[in-house]
DNA sequence: TCATTAAATTGTT
DNA sequence: AACAATTTAATGA
């Protein structure tokens, strides 16, 4: 199993760190489990910390007044999230739920801005995530006005895989169909269907709460 | 280790 | 949305 700091050894952005700071980093850093379905973080919440998943599977969403809820993304072991909340100092504008029973790091505030404020990699990393995920959101806005569920639940898969954001990705990762529906914007009976379509065309296989892409550019391109 | 049961997830209407 | 079938996890002999 990883440890906390072998974790945060292998991230990107603690490439370019020197031994110090990566020493200072790692002893300021602290692990927490968070059980399935509980919360890392509410919406309202004052950002203290910067989150890593070392392993699981965290989702970002929003519940409507109706109940109703979305899930604006997900991040798999290895990503880090929620450093736009604490960059900006304002209060958390979602909520952020185990998948499953993830490992997560939690970066203290004071930790972040000193690497923000030390470490011309550090900025880099986070200039470059960013800019990743506002193309991914992008994506996610085009998709919701053109494709059909067929695609958009295709497309949304294939960008929950994306090896830029989230580099080392296992291609086999526990999540259920329901919460796939969620993520797609679709019902699950219809996401049901969609990945019997997508495993027939060989793009990817569906087991009992869990998916493995097989096919991750098939997934990119596909539509109809 | 195996059988039983409960819970979660999937597949269909 | 409801239901049945299937798979997994948990429990205890």
């Amino acid at each position: 199993m990883l440890t906390l700091g072998e974790a945060i050894a292998r991230s990107l952005w603690a490439k370019d760190l020197t031994p110090e700071q990566l020493a200072r980093v790692e002893r300021e850093t602290c692990e927490r489990i968070i059980q399935a379905g509980d919360f890392v973080c509410h919406r309202g919440d004052r950002p203290e910390y910067w989150f890593g998943v070392i392993e699981g599977l965290v989702k970002m969403s929003s519940d409507s007044e109706a109940g109703k809820a979305v899930t604006l993304t997900s991040v798999p072991a290895g990503g880090w999230f929620g450093e736009g909340t604490l960059l900006k100092r304002e209060l958390r504008k979602s909520d952020f739920v185990a998948l499953r029973t993830s490992r997560l790091a939690f970066m203290p505030y004071r930790t972040f801005a000193w690497l923000l404020d030390t470490s011309i990699a550090f900025n880099q990393f986070l200039l470059h995530q960013l800019n990743e995920r506002l193309g991914q959101f992008v994506g996610f806005v085009e998709s919701d006005r053109i494709d059909d569920t067929n695609a958009r639940v295709a497309h949304c898969l294939a960008s929950l895989f994306n090896p830029i954001l989230y580099p080392g990705m296992p291609m086999d990762v526990p999540i259920s169909q329901a919460e796939i529906a969620l993520l797609a914007g679709a019902s699950r009976q219809s996401t049901n269907q969609v990945l019997r379509i997508l495993e027939e065309r060989g793009l990817l296989r569906v087991g009992y709460g869990s998916i493995t892409i097989l096919d991750l550019d098939g997934l990119r391109k596909f539509s109809g």
